[in-house]
DNA sequence: AATTTAAGTGTTTTTAATACACTTCACACG
DNA sequence: CGTGTGAAGTGTATTAAAAACACTTAAATT
């Protein structure tokens, strides 16, 4: 069996993430124009090697403090990838994460010194390595994610409107909602507080602003009850007759 | 910046792997009683690590096959743990994959020589490391998986009866299911295949056998539908009032 | 005062999920 | 050989959830 341990055994551990913004109605994500070698000039995530001193996600959120400024991200472990020769440099185990950050408090002066750009959902360039396939597999997680946990609030501003909520859910799902089911659906949840405040910028009236009421959320978990933010029922395979 | 790629950015990436298995109406799993140092006498996962000319999935089929003998394993990858001193000897990263096997085919004699036992889910002992998380992070992920994927099948011989697919559908979801609205919602897939044979080990008038037509399923699956086998509706939050 | 524009609000219809009880088959046993 | 036994197999009625649908309100603008 020989020894436990062996030197020839080991292999970088990079981490990568893939992050989701929303803004302008877009779910977007922030891309980087990579400014060094190797690649320079291509599109890539943000990424960076996994320390000796570091969990994955002390690793991960050290990659987004960088990038964003930012400490309270949302994060969540997607998934690694290990081909053996993904990285065409050195064999290099990646692995992925996804993070949800707010826009507006996000400091562009300083994911645009790092080159990066916030590029919609649907104008992904052509990525490094596998890049393209993290951001893919990560769609579909967040799609299938949004439905079952309140996760859309890391997306907005800690106050926002019930329209700006429905627009992040047919922006990340890709399709238009009924305005009164959604209400109907979103507030019997009871997690959403209404302020007294509106909303003035996209019309006259104005939309009153909510807060995802976090503590009650939390609460809630711990009897066991679920988040349930349906949107489109999937077409069953029923092939009979 | 330094060099790009830094020696003391290598890792350890071990493979484990949660081996499910169904047998005598129970959800069990594959562990090891380990034959030899670390930990020598405790119980754990199987696992190995990573080597630099194998991709993970790789890895992760070299390993069942070491502890089965068998190739064609339905096998996911689960999720990646990074803690700094998760392995009390050098620090590893491990990744985990999960593996349905049809306990019939099982090479049982192999198994054994490695000192592997098939333990009941609801008995898992204390697993050294963080094994113990990786147990629970599986049964979840089967669970929820279980209802979206047709994959309950592989845990069952190819030959199976309406009686023992509902009866691996409670095991895993600890629940009693209704007979008729069961077996309703899975022949209206349309992706079951009535056999003439019926199994007789278990009753006088015998359970037709049936198999599961993956072809179906996958011209069905390209096609943008999906399979649903629901199982309990669970409680959904509704706290106003 | 009239117009504009998005926010906000309930009910009906349709579909899916659940609950529920008797009959059939084939073997075993007297 | 016919009667009992035990699991397999089958259909309908009820309940609950999802989807479809159109008008009113608020506040700013002209």
């Amino acid at each position: 069996m020989g020894a436990f341990y062996q030197d020839e055994d080991r292999h970088y551990v990079a981490l990568d993430c893939i992050i989701f913004g929303f803004d302008a109605g877009e779910l977007k994500l922030l891309l980087l124009k990579r400014k060094f070698e190797p690649a320079k000039g291509e599109w890539s995530l943000m990424g960076g090697f996994l320390k000796n001193y570091e969990s994955l996600d002390e690793g991960a959120r050290r990659i987004l403090l960088q990038l964003t400024g930012l400490t309270n991200i949302y994060m969540e472990q997607l998934q690694s990838y290990g081909d053996v020769n993904r990285d065409p440099g050195e064999r290099t185990i990646s692995i992925a994460f996804y993070a949800l950050i707010k826009v507006d408090e996000n400091d562009r002066k300083l994911a645009e010194a790092h080159g990066a750009h916030w590029i919609s959902i649907n104008k992904v360039p052509t990525l490094i390595f596998d890049h393209n396939k993290m951001v893919e597999k990560a769609l579909k997680t967040l799609r299938n994610k949004i439905v079952t946990k309140p996760i859309g609030f890391e997306l907005l501003s800690e106050k926002f409107t019930l329209p700006q909520l429905q627009s992040l859910y047919e922006a990340i799902n890709q399709e238009q909602l009924d305005k009164r089911n959604f209400r109907k659906r979103i507030l019997e949840t009871g997690l959403l507080d209404k302020m007294d405040e509106k909303e003035k910028g996209s019309s006259k009236k104005g939309a009153f602003y909510y807060m995802f009421n976090k503590e009650k959320y939390r609460m809630f978990a711990e009897m066991g009850f679920h988040f349930q933010m349906k949107v489109k029922k999937d077409a069953l395979i029923k092939m009979n007759t």
